[in-house]
Parts: structure tokens; C-alpha cells; sequence
DNA sequence: ATGAGTAATCAACATCCGTTGATCCGTAGA
DNA sequence: TCTACGGATCAACGGATGTTGATTACTCAT
């Protein structure tokens, strides 16, 4: 079925993006509202080509937004990506209670 | 604080085991119930090896458990590590409801 | 005890991913 | 227009990750 299969895929690359301490940090620090690149760059102590290039893994996954504003950009976190990595999550859910097991080998 | 980079890591090593299509499919196999490894090699086409890696990725991560009875391993979903998700991803909220941007640069 | 079947583990290889430093692009101020 | 700055992008490198086939360990049946 293809709405499956998307859903993996966008799973998978949600999950990936959230696979990175540093990725995770940044999430961390945009709970609080929008941030610009220095910002972050000074509160994570990290160089900004590896900061770029983390939010772009995050913002291609669909869970950050970044706004341009003259010279700077700023960042904050996307609700849609957040409801569709809760939609995921939930689909992970066990189905039916376990009643047993479901298959049997010999 | 401690435990926040506890939570970070085990974030990390949830959504890394998420991160991949096998995995995920996997899970989708295991919601229904109990499965062994000749089962799910059949159902997701794979050879043993590659299926056991991605098993013990998962159960790494908490995610599922093994119970070997005889010649055989069943493999399940872990209801705790599911749960551990769920609060990791709700970690992941936004915090305040983003009163305009929090931080100025120029 | 031997042989067959299940599944974990290993080594080797290929690929992907994250890091770093350099470069490029766009904007703001002089 | 020239310069300085913020930030994206690129190439190169090294390390992690997934794949494959072979081996090993264990269990059951004969």
C-alpha cells in the first residue's frame, strides 16, 4: 500500500533526524520559542558549518522552520512535524492485546 | 543535569533504532503479537543474518524483547521501552506557546 | 552420538553520516 | 561600491552502520 510505505519513509527520516544528541539540543533549545544561528552556535559551543548543517537535517525532516530576516535566520520548531512524529509513534502501538502468542514454529 | 543527558542518550539510540525501513517493518510485524525469526524472515524476505542484526538493534534499544524456547526465539514489542518513547517524544514539545520570537540578534 | 535445523556472531566489504575548513552568496552599513 | 558579517554549501576525510556469506553454538530427533 502506498500510504504505508510513505509513512515509513517519513517515519524513517523523522526518526533519523532525531538521532543525534546534537540534533536533540537543538530541539531542546527551541522549545522555548525561535532562535538565530548564533544564538544557538554560542549556547551549543559549536562551530556554525556543523550547526548548518544539523538544522538542515532537521528542517528537511519537517520538524524545524527557518525564517530569513535580513542578515539573519532564525529557527524554531515546526508543530506539524511534531504531529506527525506523535502520529508515527502512535502507530507503533501494539494493535491487538497481545492475547498470546500469534504464531507458532513447529 | 544527569539525567537529562540520560534522556538524551537514550533518545539518541530509540530514534536511531527507528531510523531505518527493515526496522520499522519489523515492528509493524511484531504489533500483532509474538514472532519468531523464521517467521519474520519469510514475512520480510531477508536473509537470517541481516534479520538478526536488526533485531538486536531493537533490542538494544529496549524496543523489543527475545524469549528463545527451544530451537526457536519469539521475539515481541517492549511495552516499556514504547512507553519510554511516547514520554521521550512528548519531551519534544514545544514548552512555552512561542509568545513571538525569544531572541533578538542585531 | 550423529545429523539437521534455528539463530547468533564474526570478518570483510561497501555505503552512509558527521566533522572540518574553505568558499560562495546575500545583506547591512560605511 | 566596497567591506564586514551571517549563514549555506562544498570537498575531503574518518568513523560508524548495514550487508553478505561463513562460522559457531545450541537444540531436537533419530
Amino acid at each position: 500500500m502506498t500510504t504505508t510505505i510513505k509513512r515509513r519513509d517519513t517515519g524513517v527520516s523523522l526518526f533519523h533526524a532525531l538521532s543525534d544528541v546534537m540534533r536533540l539540543e537543538i530541539m531542546e533549545r527551541l522549545k522555548d520559542g525561535e532562535h538565530c544561528v548564533c544564538d544557538l552556535t554560542e549556547a551549543l559551543k559549536t562551530g556554525q558549518s556543523r550547526l548548518s548543517f544539523h538544522l538542515k537535517v532537521l528542517k528537511d525532516a519537517g520538524l524545524i522552520t527557518d525564517r530569513p530576516e535580513g542578515r539573519w535566520t532564525y529557527y524554531a520548531l515546526n508543530r506539524e512535524g511534531l504531529e506527525e512524529l506523535e502520529s508515527v509513534v502512535q502507530s507503533l502501538q501494539v494493535s491487538r492485546p497481545r492475547a498470546g502468542s500469534s504464531s507458532r514454529c513447529p
